[in-house]
DNA sequence: TTGAAAGCGCTAACAA
DNA sequence: TTGTTAGCGCTTTCAA
């Protein structure tokens, strides 16, 4: 005989949401029983344990994560905010996926979002996030500083950052080796005997662009060329201002026989001119960032390859292990990028 | 004088996580008076305002969402779940950031995941969501029937399905017109006259692959073309096994003068076979699906584009009016695909 | 093995 | 304009 009154809190509509409540009641148990039976936990009887099942079944029951949160000890909500640059371009993209992987297999959702370089979406985006308690953060930092985190990294939320290093706290960071990615690409086409480069890079306040340009300029230095005569471009945003800075270039008295470009949109708007101008088998390039169809191009592009994948699981298995209570220093991991040869980056200067 | 005894449950510990009462209690104000601050509802004085504030300041107060959603009228979360093929593809990842411009705008978050055409992950993902009590659900089904949902949908969970039309479920749906966009490149390979044609597609298991051969075979067919001996390949599912068939066709006896590969991988391993066999400019080709450098290729590759970033905003619009309480009958919307003319699909039939 | 009571942080309803 | 009380759906604590 069930005793309790809540019977009549449900409403008559039948498509009402059901609480652990209207679970005991059916299954004629106590609210705590359904909670060890939804919670895995032990201590309840297999017979007790189908009834309460076959109610939850029959009233197509579903736990409320976030009221039981409230009162749970470790007060988790088994999500985590992930800032990126954009989910839509494929660098981000891939990050994304190999998170949602790590993630997911824990039972953790994800909560993506795009920053567009821009700060302010940075502050109300991490806003956005922590009213919803996330368990943690992984993030692209975009703002000029971190410290503003600060007080939350002591509240015990852990943060990873990834493709850059914040600034102004201290917290774990995974990131691709740009100046040696770079150093390489001068390397390899010094190797083949150029002496006369451009360099294209994209928005230098961004401190990946100003380690790629480092590492490019310091090699091509220690081969004793100057790099003040390098013409060299920073602040390429958009495909066709690269496009055009290319053809500025190509069509220019003294072209170089080498082009640099430091960023995947960057490469595309060279690769544009270069093809409109018929140089494409003249002047060399290298580009950092793989992208899809560089190897069916005419000639295959040679790039120095980042690996989003690779950057996304570290990044999320050393925020799973800061969120399971690992205290160790943090530290930054650094994810070596990769020569891919094909073609347009050996050919040779000009006779 | 304050005199509450709430202050005395503040950890010593300066990085406890402030709740209301402690801001009530430092600004020496009810803690209604903070939820009427937080919430921005009228009726504070600016004098009280300011002082609530400055006390959220000083304590780094954030208001928690989930807590405020246990018990309020509407039991908004804020947050919608995402079912996307692959957020890493890009097809994905456009919706994916279509949707998220809306709803960030309206201060909704978004919980996005990956399918991977795996029904027992449609089934656990949705499982996942809806434990997090999501306010909407933007999906792309790929289980057999989607009417396991009708529960939720009629619990006022509003859903509107993507790219595909679920089955058993009558809700909105925003797909492309898959049979139109086939059709159309049918009707452009033909005017070239060409008559010997080869069809590859992904798993036929897939609404829009169906669609798309249909759309193709009955152009093929007005035409006179017995669609019987067009070599048909379904069931490619990676881009070396359609590399493979393409080898297998161009090599054959009586290769086909004009392919058709239904979807974006495929192409791929069409175009490597093509320039694999120096093919490329003598067999015409159109692709389902744009990608990027299509038209750096040479031949720049026709392909039949949709519109990723337009689906996704339909449908984000269509699931806030649905949040918002629109009631209308539910309905399918048909976002058209474009033939874009690169060179590839110009290709006339070897003499 | 089971359940009753308290209370997580907040908003609704109502009183002052 | 402000504050008090109850209670959202759940987990914790502790008693049975």
């Amino acid at each position: 005989m069930l005793t309790t009154v809540s019977n009549e809190m449900q409403p008559k509509n039948p498509n009402y949401r059901p609480t652990m409540r209207n679970v005991a009641d059916l299954a004629g148990v106590g609210i705590k029983t359904v909670s060890r039976v939804m919670n895995n936990e032990p201590n309840v009887s297999e017979a007790t344990r189908e009834r309460v099942l076959k109610a939850t079944r029959q009233l197509n029951y579903q736990l409320d994560m976030a009221a039981g949160s409230l009162k749970r000890t470790d007060r988790k909500t088994m999500s985590i905010g992930l800032l990126l640059p954009n989910v839509a371009n494929p660098f981000s993209s891939e990050i994304n996926r190999a998170i949602e992987d790590i993630f997911n297999a824990r039972g953790i959702a994800v909560f993506a979002a795009s920053l567009d370089d821009d700060a302010a979406r940075e502050a109300s985006l991490i806003t956005a996030f922590l009213g919803r308690r996330v368990d943690g953060l992984i993030l692209t930092p975009i703002a000029a500083n971190q410290a503003y985190l600060i007080p939350e990294h002591s509240r015990d939320l852990p943060m990873v950052f990834i493709d850059r290093e914040p600034r102004g706290i201290e917290a774990d960071a995974v990131v691709t080796d740009n100046a040696e990615g770079a150093r390489r690409a001068a390397a390899h086409l010094l190797a083949r005997g150029h002496t006369r480069f451009a360099y294209l890079g994209d928005r230098f306040d961004i401190q990946t662009a100003q380690q790629r340009q480092n590492g490019f300029f310091t090699e091509l230095e220690k081969a004793g060329i100057d790099t003040g005569l390098v013409p060299t471009f920073n602040g390429v945003i958009d495909e066709e201002s690269a496009r055009q800075i290319a053809l500025g270039l190509i069509n220019s008295a003294e072209p170089p026989t080498a082009i640099f470009s430091a960023q995947n949109i960057v490469t595309f708007g060279v690769l544009h001119a270069l093809k409109e101008t018929g140089k494409n088998h003249e002047i060399a390039l290298v580009g950092f960032d793989d992208f899809l169809m560089a190897d069916m191009l005419e000639p295959g592009v040679t790039v120095i390859a980042q690996h989003p994948g690779e950057i996304g699981r570290i990044a999320a298995e050393r925020l799973l292990a800061r969120i399971d209570g690992d205290e160790q220093p943090s530290k930054t991991y650094i994810v070596p990028s990769e020569l891919i040869v094909r073609g347009s980056g050996e050919i040779p200067p000009a006779a």
